[in-house]
DNA sequence: TCCTAAATATGATTTTTGTCATATTTTAAT
DNA sequence: ATTAAAATATGACAAAAATCATATTTAGGA
């Protein structure tokens, strides 16, 4: 479904949106260690999303990553477009290829309804709303 | 989601339970080909299933694989265990572990449930439902 | 201005997954 | 018995994904 680095940047991301703001950036160490991801491989992946501008950095002293406003308006599709690349979500559960709506494959039925809903879910909620959620307590971020 | 190797061994064996009986072996160039996986790789793999019993195989000149009716009695699961392990299906979308309930990610409540149904269809439908399917032209072996 | 702290760029290494090749064993047919 | 046709066992090789390392650039603060 994801890729692990997909999982891993989506949590960076997320971690920022609770902990970063424009005035109080946040460094790789201090992001990998409480997500559990290896600071050399995190520190990549930051750097791609904010090469795309999905997140924002400065470097030197006090320099870091963080989210601006309008980067808490991107969507998790967003983040796993760039690492993942766009067609990964759309292949067939039994195949490489992507789905044939009209040759449907044993499992699609199953699948696809669900695949389509949350692939809707993941590029219509912002890290805003999913940053809210996590504040209420109500969902958590893993690790 | 699954492997590449798990969607390759499905579509063998959906294949086998098309076209083989214990009477009609077939050989892995007349499998490979139709579900368009490389001879040696798909070899491997169904060499793995036949090991474990989830399919049937002879050697020598008339041989080759096939499914007796005690083998059309498995279900996808089986193979998936066997070609991917059986913790792959399990892990929680956004971490590498498997969902934690107690503290649901953000995505949790979202996915599990669907993955759920989605698990339970796979151990619960037999490989004869699902060719039975296939024999109605309802759904289709990809390629 | 210089020093230092941070990201950035680049790419090397390792691990996992996917692919290919081949010698061996078994079995049916002659 | 011999031969040939098939799977099996084993492992080499390649590609992709994940991980690690390091030299360079940028920017804040003394
Ligand atoms: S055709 Fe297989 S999931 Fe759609
Ligand atoms: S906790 Fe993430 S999917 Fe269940």
């Amino acid at each position: 479904m994801l890729s692990n680095s997909s999982k891993y940047a989506i949590k960076a991301v997320l971690f920022l949106a609770l902990n970063s703001k424009d005035n109080k950036k946040i460094m790789v160490k201090d992001i990998s260690e409480p997500i559990n991801v290896p600071q050399a491989y995190i520190a990549k992946l930051l750097q791609e999303l904010s090469k795309k501008n999905i997140i924002s950095s400065s470097r030197g002293p006090k320099g870091g990553f963080y989210l601006s406003n309008a980067n808490m308006d991107n969507s998790l599709m967003d983040i796993i477009n760039i690492i993942d690349g766009e067609k990964r979500l759309q292949a067939c559960v039994l195949s490489l290829e992507k789905c044939n709506l009209e040759k449907p494959c044993p499992l699609h039925e199953l699948v696809y309804p669900i695949k389509t809903k949350f692939i809707k879910v993941l590029q219509d909620r912002t890290i805003k709303e999913f940053s809210t959620l996590i504040k209420q307590g109500k969902v958590f971020l893993p690790f």
